[in-house]
DNA sequence: TTGACCATGAACTAAATGGTACATTTCGCG
DNA sequence: CGCGAAATGTACCATTTAGTTCATGGTCAA
């Protein structure tokens, strides 16, 4: 319609200017493209054509595709850095602190596949970009050091046995809640049945919470 | 016969068919390279010159990338099969059977890193390949029937409790032992200290047959 | 107004890369 | 022995793709 008339009815909207919102959809377009495809699967003109800019802007902006890639990774990384930091563990006691960490990364890695993607991706090329960013490896000690805190308190009070480190148990977390998003396609395919609703839920929230809290807590004899 | 004389000294080792052999070269190869860079890194061409044959030979015997790449898969898995059956877990009481199974499958993933990675692989191209191979679909299948077994036994004997399903069992100890090994580089960067000898050992074998026991052990009252 | 920065977008390049055409050799088999 | 099919090698093609150049113009703050 109208967009042009006659000659030119000039576009209506006029351009403006907006790097920041520039970049960030350019970095938006990009994550999903990478945790779609991979680092070599991954697309430049694919991302310029989801855009509402062009291919010209991605070099302008980050210069190469590897440059995308690492924007895209730093980004994914804050933004989960964020939001753990609002957990507020330490006014919890000991076993419920933990309960409630367990529940918490549970829901966060099953809301964040593209999170999770990008990790798998960065893995299979041995940490090569993640390597590179200061920034990035700072994030998992400040939540070694939060659970380092909660398990003495724990050991302290009796609930915990004794013996482990908190890297263990940041590993167990971790593990069992990364690989039930990570590995659900192959996984899925034992199943093959009914998968019509969510994703394919391997191991649910509960038996996680108790898998953590059987390792962790002291048994009771 | 004479191979030669004169002015050209002939290859002096002249041809020899060897279809098996070649094709077993070049998935051998391939199987590097794919769990390497994944299908979309994978060059073709590199794969063709680690090999004593050329990239005739592999459009030759497999088609096209895909092609190449779905039977290094199936072979990946192939080998998976073999030894899984070699356990003889009816053998044992539950609780050893289970404590077996767990070591087992530590080691084993530890042992064949190629593996995993072409399953991380297929999970970023969310199995698109594997559920092209009826011939995988059942190995998992199989692998669930022998806990089936082994946890019916355990809750019989009243050792394990109740109320688990051998897929929850099974996901725990794959997530448990599968992390380990594809997460080594992006979670190795927590401690970036030593990390000289062999791989970043996160969850020790000890702490992972611990964590299943714990689980499915019925807890001694 | 001016000049630095932001934006565009199309056409282009150079290299990488998946895939093939075609000629040649090997080998089992009658 | 000799023939046809299977196996192999060389050279090449066609396309994709990361990255650039050109040419031009808009925006905004000082």
């Amino acid at each position: 319609m109208a967009t042009s008339e006659k000659q030119t009815v000039r576009k209506q909207k006029t351009r403006t200017n907006d790097p920041e919102r520039t970049m960030a959809e350019i970095l938006s377009v990009a994550t999903k493209e990478f945790a779609d495809k991979g680092l070599a699967g991954a697309r430049i003109d694919e991302i310029a054509a989801a855009t509402r800019t062009s291919k010209r802007m991605i070099y302008y902006y980050f210069a190469s595709k590897e440059g995308l890639y690492l924007a895209v990774l730093e980004a994914a990384y804050r933004g989960m850095r964020q939001i753990e930091s609002d957990l507020h563990l330490q006014d919890l006691p000991p076993v419920q602190a933990l309960k409630a960490l367990v529940e918490f990364t549970y829901d966060h890695h099953q809301q964040n596949e593209n999170f999770i993607r990008l990790v798998m991706s960065e893995n299979i090329q041995r940490g090569e970009y993640i390597g590179l960013s200061k920034d990035i490896q700072q994030l998992n000690g400040s939540a070694i050091e939060t659970l380092q805190n909660l398990y003495e308190r724990g050991v302290k009070s009796g609930d915990f046995r004794p013996g482990l480190t908190p890297l263990d148990i940041h590993s167990a977390i971790s593990a069992l809640t990364f690989f039930n998003v990570s590995n659900q396609h192959t996984f899925g395919l034992i199943f093959k049945k009914k998968n019509a609703p969510g994703k394919a839920q391997t191991l649910s929230r509960a038996n996680v919470v108790s898998l953590i809290l059987n390792f962790v807590a002291k048994p009771l004899s």
